[in-house]
RNA sequence: GCCGCGGUAGCUCAGUCGGUAGAGCAGAGGACUGAAAAUCCUCGUGUCGGCGGUUCGAUUCCGCCCUGCGGCA
């Protein structure tokens, strides 16, 4: 028997985290981050982490899960994730799993079997044999080996060509194993909004963020002695003001262009969820009466679950 | 009012020694199986300010007009 599951998702700034909150109140639950950049203590504004009066009352999973200078990955995350599911489900509710990060969620949902070849040193050397020897040098590696393999990556694609010779070079494969259906008995939903007022209100939040201080964040950061190139530090906001700390841009191309890349970044998330047909689709816009909204999925939930 | 320089893709501009035009940025679409807010791929037709003239042919030359900026009055 499969266990329960709800899932928000969407672009993001389109209001999953208020959502999930109010969802979580009304059928007593606990809501679990399907966010890359939530996982990471201190950094705080610039993830738009739901903030401490919020996460007060309804019980969070996989936020502030690891300190800034590690590394984290999509496979951590599917254990985890899975982990305070069964944990939540174990008590008799059903969790909410809140986020935007495509490559997270669907793994999770459509049981992705990632390479047991773990993270080796194998792969910085890859990455330094391309610097040297060119991108398509490395490529070329990885046609010999599986050629089926090499033909689904660019060449270009560094970062992908050198994870899929590291797996080839330890004699594992990248699966493609899917199961019919669902890993769980989900109901997911998505929230979406017309493009030109996501947009807007990406511009505006970003205003926000740096109004409450997302330059003193990441000065913190640093001078805590965070190292500039670590991953977390590579996400929306935080490398571009890396960049103006720096002295690299100003400040006003600064927030230019982390406004920029949200609206890009939202524009990916987009493409991921086209190739996830079970999502129930909810329109929201500016002057959405949230309280609605989320007794339309409480009652979507009720009829699926059989809730009291 | 006079002089000068502009008016070309949403924006900033290049260019056509006359054969209807191209970059950057913005934007759009896509990929994605241990970095994923990462990484990578693809996409540029617009009354070339308006109206006339010269010409086989004008966005390109000429005239007038409109308009922006700077200077002189």
């Amino acid at each position: 028997m499969k266990e329960k599951l709800v899932v928000i998702l969407g672009p993001t700034a389109t209001g999953k985290s208020r959502a999930g909150v109010m969802l979580a109140e009304k059928i007593g639950s606990e809501v679990v981050s399907g966010d890359s950049m939530l996982i990471y203590k201190g950094l705080d504004i610039g993830t738009a982490k739901p903030d401490k009066a919020q996460q007060k009352n309804i019980l969070h999973h996989l936020i502030d899960i690891v300190e800034p200078w590690e590394n984290f990955s999509a496979a951590a995350f599917q254990q985890r994730a899975a982990r305070a599911i069964s944990e939540v489900n174990s008590k008799g509710k059903v969790p909410i799993l809140v986020g935007g990060t495509g490559l997270y969620i669907k793994s999770l949902l459509e049981g992705y079997e990632f390479s047991s070849a773990g993270e080796s040193g194998l792969r910085r050397g890859l990455c330094a044999f391309a610097e040297k020897n060119g991108n398509y040098a490395l490529w070329e590696k990885l046609q010999a080996l599986d050629a089926a393999l090499a033909a689904q990556i660019h060449p270009n694609n560094r970062q992908r060509v050198a994870r899929a010779l590291e797996v080839a070079m330890s004699g594992n494969k990248l699966s493609r194993g899917k199961q019919d259906g669902l890993v769980y008995d989900a109901m997911v939903f998505g929230l979406d909004m017309q493009r030109t007022a996501l947009y807007a209100r990406i511009n505006q939040r970003v205003e926000e963020m740096f109004r409450q201080g997302l330059v003193k964040e990441v000065e913190g950061l640093v001078a805590d002695g965070l190292p500039v190139n670590v991953q977390s530090l590579r996400g929306i906001g935080y490398k571009e003001v890396i960049d103006y700390l720096a002295g690299n841009i100003g400040l006003d191309a600064c927030r230019e262009l982390v406004a920029r890349n949200t609206r890009r970044f939202a524009k990916r998330q987009g493409t991921w969820y086209k190739s996830m047909p079970y999502i129930d689709w909810h329109e929201v816009t500016d002057s959405t009466d949230w309280d609605f909204l989320v007794n339309i999925m409480q009652a979507k939930l009720v009829e699926r679950f059989k809730l009291r």
